[in-house]
DNA sequence: GTCTATAACACGATAGAC
DNA sequence: GTCTATCGTGTTATAGAC
């Protein structure tokens, strides 16, 4: 039995759609209650802040993406395995919240108490990626070019999936996936 | 013997470097103005509103890439020929202007007047792009795979880049070009 | 070309009735 | 749990002096 959504999660599902449309700044609480069919005073009710609905979806996807991390660099794989690995964990995380995570990509920069946590993680993330490009490039699985230019290729066509997978509703997430990893992984060249 | 810039080019770059820390909509015409040294009253001498400054910015870029594209589309070369040339349009504008590629890739919804034409601009670059890769494809030039899903791997490699220029001062914008396509083209499997 | 002053309105958030 | 009413502040933009 599914568990029910509670009036804050509601708040805060239809928040992030209104973010992905116009950004955290330019919805006003006034515009996020009229989407719920409400007055803006009632949603306080249910959260404390306009900040408090930002950090909510933004350090919610952001601890689901260390926590996806740390299980990859835990498995005994090889790097190339790891980072399909990677590229399934966004694929599923981007296919089931695309909303918030444009919130995550680019409205960072307007959490307050919580920003110092999210770059901490975002910069872990980004060093864990590092590691495995590298191990890859040691192992001689990897191609001997800039771990950082391919970490930077690889991880923007990643971030930029939420912009990308809601015409694609046809395509199943597993397929994309592996399309996506042969593509990013061998090249497009015959 | 170099143009100098317009008290406006100076208004325009200066709100560039702010949207791209705050997004369009959190910056005031008072933090420009401050950033600028004056009152906010005094900035519409030059402009006529805050508006006015975000689609300078946008449509002249849009315009740009209009112009690299349709260049790439009359030169008779090889579709990953092609392709290449591409990378080296988006590192050499990027390279020029990261402040501005962040409205145009984060900011362009709250185009008013222009938000259609700038739609109909981005959306024909989109299709050029895609008729590319699909002639190669028939060429037999590039791999069989999925037409869309290389162009949005491309892209939004290629989109992100002014994320990542500011910090890789060091590395010569034509070894980029060409890092990048590698990487892009050929892959990184060994 | 910049200033002060201000118009006209929108913002996040709270108080207290129901 | 939602409402009406409102507080205190911030917003873009204009008018007119210097």
């Amino acid at each position: 039995m599914r568990k029910l959504e509670t009036r804050k999660e509601e708040i805060v599902r239809v928040a992030a759609q209104l973010f992905k449309e116009k950004g955290y700044s330019a919805v006003t609480m006034r515009d996020l209650a009229a989407e719920m069919g409400i007055k803006a005073a009632s949603l306080y009710n249910h959260i404390t802040s306009k900040q408090d609905i930002l950090q909510t979806i933004i350090i919610s996807l952001a601890e689901e993406f260390t926590e996806g991390m740390n299980k990859v660099i835990r498995s005994e794989k090889s790097s190339i395995e790891k980072l399909k690995k990677i590229v399934q964990l966004h694929v599923t995380i981007a296919s089931a919240n695309t909303n918030g995570m444009a919130s995550l990509n680019t409205d960072w920069m307007h959490l307050e108490d919580q920003l110092e946590y999210y770059l901490k993680l975002r910069n872990d993330y980004e060093q864990n990626f590092l590691v495995i490009i590298k191990e890859g490039v040691k192992n001689l699985e990897i191609k001997s070019k800039n771990p950082e230019v391919i970490m930077f290729s690889m991880l923007s066509t990643l971030r930029s999936l939420y912009l990308w997978l809601p015409n694609k509703e046809d395509v199943s997430s597993s397929d994309l996936a592996l399309h996506l990893s042969e593509i990013l992984i061998e090249g497009i060249n015959k």
